[in-house]
DNA sequence: GACCAGGCACATC
DNA sequence: GATGTGCATGGT
């Protein structure tokens, strides 16, 4: 086996151990992981929390809530998730496609072959490549690997990858790599946050980082 | 007070 | 296709 795929599998496995299953994505239901996917775009998750949990108080987190709150109202609740004037705009983006498509029932929708979801997701303003594999995989459980900033260091630091690899390039890396499991596929990128959340920032900190037998190897 | 955080759209070359 | 910029809050 090519050493690239013996370190992203192994690299999997090292993780696992450490840290066992993470269970992502920390959210209650489909339409509140979406939300979570948007609210989180280039933000700490502490402050999408807060936000989850104002829209909640608020009663924002159905559809209809989303469909019928003013703007104004809207942008207050999720102003800690910062970008708040963007974010409540493509939370309507989002609303407005669920309607018109799918007369606003989110489990109508997860009902929908997966590539033709990602190609409705990535044609409603606000949703990009990450955002859409996120709710393909941790709202609908289709099997589609996310790629983030993380993913994009870690990658580069272990030799998988070059540094201006694009999101189709990883994305291709990691499925060409693992076994197509949507289980796999939903613990590996919680997994590789947690790596970049202690470890594999701007400024990496190898020292005692799991994965640091893998370096140079 | 800089720097960073589970991106994306848009303008410009 | 590659590169630059605006969007905004809250923690370190």
């Amino acid at each position: 086996m090519p050493r690239t795929q013996r370190q992203i599998q192994e690299a999997y496995r090292i993780l696992r151990a450490h840290n066992g299953h993470l269970r992502w994505w920390p959210g209650r239901t489909p339409l509140e992981i979406i939300v979570g996917a948007i609210l989180t775009q280039n933000t700490a998750w502490t402050n999408v929390e807060t936000a989850i949990r104002s829209m909640r108080a608020a009663h924002l987190l159905s559809v209809k809530g989303l469909r019928e709150t003013p703007m104004d109202h809207l942008e207050r609740a999720i102003r800690s998730s910062g970008y708040f004037r963007q974010k409540a705009k493509k939370l309507k983006c989002f609303i407005g496609f669920l309607d018109e498509a799918y007369g606003g029932s989110v489990k109508r929708m997860a009902g929908a072959p997966a590539a033709r979801l990602r190609e409705e997701l990535l044609s409603i303003w606000g949703i990009g490549p990450e955002t859409a594999d996120s709710i393909l995989l941790y709202a609908f459980g289709y099997p589609a690997f996310v790629v983030d900033a993380y993913t994009a260091r870690v990658a580069a630091r272990h030799g998988w990858a070059s540094e201006k690899a694009s999101y189709a390039d990883l994305q291709n890396l990691f499925t060409s790599m693992l076994p197509h499991d949507v289980d796999l596929y939903n613990d590996y990128h919680a997994q590789i946050v947690w790596v970049g959340k202690h470890h594999c920032r701007a400024r990496p900190r190898c020292d005692g980082c799991p994965l640091e037998p893998l370096l140079g190897r």
